[in-house]
DNA sequence: GTGAAAGCGCTAACAC
DNA sequence: GTGTTAGCGCTTTCAC
């Protein structure tokens, strides 16, 4: 009979009503131990009528799982990690399996807040996630007691990381402006300093050449993430000779500043030039004029496997280590 | 002496290491009890040099305070919740709590899923927020044994719940055109059915009637949250005698699809028309042309103060129930 | 088959 | 001043 505990139903509750000792009901909630049948359905009855639901937080204190994880993200504005953290959470809740949000910024010193909070509440293992897959957080997980597996960006060397695969996604968007028969192309993207623009720039290239082109400087083009540069990159090629008939921007900003461009240009998309993105992020993607083709990351399925991932070494099972790479899928739409 | 427990580091570890009993220990780091100061010292000292971390399980599950929250959501897209979450997330931590993240989509199996598996955690208590202000998540927790506080949504009449001051931010917008010297306004708006859409449409009319002007329907127009309403709204109009001269828009998608049909059109923005959109959504309002004076709802504010609120709550402490507003601010950029 | 007892890591009466 | 004891809600030997 619980004294102090106000309201709350406890296994000494279901004992008492089902006028047996604690140790039975525990073995019959949990399908252990010996009993008779009709004991363990008539305590299941009990429970259930009476609406018990076991205390996880003393149960993780025996058995040393918590059944919940921390998400580290220094992502606010969350436009990739949104998802990513949509899937982790869809796929660890099906395990019973709780995510902890940190928002830590770029705070070195929240994130210690958060981290040692996480480990005082006996988390079993923690994601880590951010806005860029080449910087690190403001923290080091290295030497933690508990998995760790990084999502949308790599940690040491001989830990477990999922990322999309850029080369992938670029050569499928490459080889879409091949099908579409345009030859002159040209990728328009982001900060040379970034790893992903080093990526799909390499696939970029890299494509050209299986296709038998030679493919020279030029046509690589970096600047910034936006619009504004996307509308700009078209006035340089559009004042040389010979503009290109198919462009494959860094990501869907840029194509959208593009695809603005030659509208205002009177140059038809599709028509004359196609133009390919990168993000699928839809509310770009979907309110360009036409509608823009790009490439998903499936970010939503990279937080679902980083999730699994992360049961399995929390479980001692083994995951191999180093970044694993997951495909991306063209979306094809009317640019 | 902990046997069982690999490699973490017990009170009794720290007890030991100080030669005195764990209750001492105990004692000493929580600063109660009576001892004298060097006995103090020093097991803080051997505690701090162990590395020792208390175990927030063992404490809650004495303490009937598990520091830990739940926050539950049915915007996987995050445009607004996002903030909001940040702002939960970095209020709290000062305290201590942890917030669990629910993506719970629409789905009423996932919301229940997930609030079993909260209160089975021993949350504290529970925020709520979603897309929509006037739709309720797909659960109810008006009858739940902890507090609850609704985020940018209404719940339960007798709830504490957050939500922006639409009315306040829209009058702000509309005088904004009256100052700019506007006097034919007309509000672009999204799908009559929201709530917001009411409000904002409410305080339209009562600025104007405010300013001693008759508000017309004509003056009205609800459509869809897109670009592509925006566009169409000022084809409508331009297409009548005696177009606007000021525009306020419902989101700043729609404020985007009229500038960017109005300079389509050689119409200036902000010579001849001026603009006002509502949410600050960055990426949008800073890449129009020009950039967009739009209304902030301080969304992370609202999460800071709805984390705040909870805490409360919690703490037992009276919170007066029923929606607060909170203030808007305009940003004023080019438009 | 069932129950008494020990213990997870910690705090709080109450002794001494 | 410090230690002993009981107990938070639960699981798990080990007797009977």
């Amino acid at each position: 009979m619980s004294s102090t505990n106000v309201g709350r139903i406890t296994i000494h509750d279901v004992a008492a009503a089902a006028s047996v000792s604690i140790a039975t009901a525990s073995k019959a909630l949990n399908d252990t131990g010996r009993m008779s049948v009709e004991t363990r359905a008539r305590i299941r009855r009990v429970a259930q009528e009476l609406g018990f639901r076991p205390n996880a937080l003393a149960r993780s204190l025996l058995s040393k799982r918590s059944f919940t994880v921390g998400l580290l993200t220094n992502d606010t504005y969350g436009r990739f990690t949104l998802p990513v953290m949509a899937g982790i959470s869809e796929g660890l809740i099906d395990h019973g399996v709780s995510v902890f949000l940190c928002a830590i910024e770029d705070n070195p010193d929240l994130a210690k807040l958060h981290v040692d909070a996480m480990l005082d509440k006996q988390v079993d293992g923690i994601i880590a996630t951010g806005r860029r897959i080449d910087k690190p957080l403001p923290v080091d997980l290295s030497h933690l007691p508990i998995p760790i597996v990084y999502a949308l960006m790599t940690g040491p060397a001989d830990a477990v990381a999922l990322v999309p695969d850029d080369r992938q996604g670029a050569r499928d968007a490459v080889n879409h402006l091949f099908d579409k028969g345009r030859r002159r192309l040209v990728h328009v993207t982001g900060p040379a300093s970034f790893k992903v623009v080093e990526e799909r720039t390499h696939a970029f290239r890299d494509a050209l050449a299986t296709a038998g082109m030679t493919p020279s400087e030029a046509q690589i083009l970096t600047g910034a993430w936006s619009e504004q540069w996307g509308r700009e990159a078209v006035e340089k090629l559009w004042s040389q000779e010979n503009p290109p008939d198919g462009i494959f921007c860094g990501n869907d900003q840029i194509a959208r500043g593009v695809i603005d461009a030659l509208r205002e240009k009177d140059v038809g998309v599709p028509n004359d030039v196609s133009v390919v993105g990168f993000d699928n992020w839809e509310i770009v993607a979907e309110q360009t004029r036409p509608p823009l083709t790009t490439v998903d990351m499936n970010l939503k399925e990279l937080g679902r496997q980083a999730g699994r991932a992360l049961v399995r070494l929390v479980n001692g099972e083994i995951v191999e280590p180093g970044v694993s790479k997951l495909p991306c899928t063209l979306v094809i739409r009317g640019s």
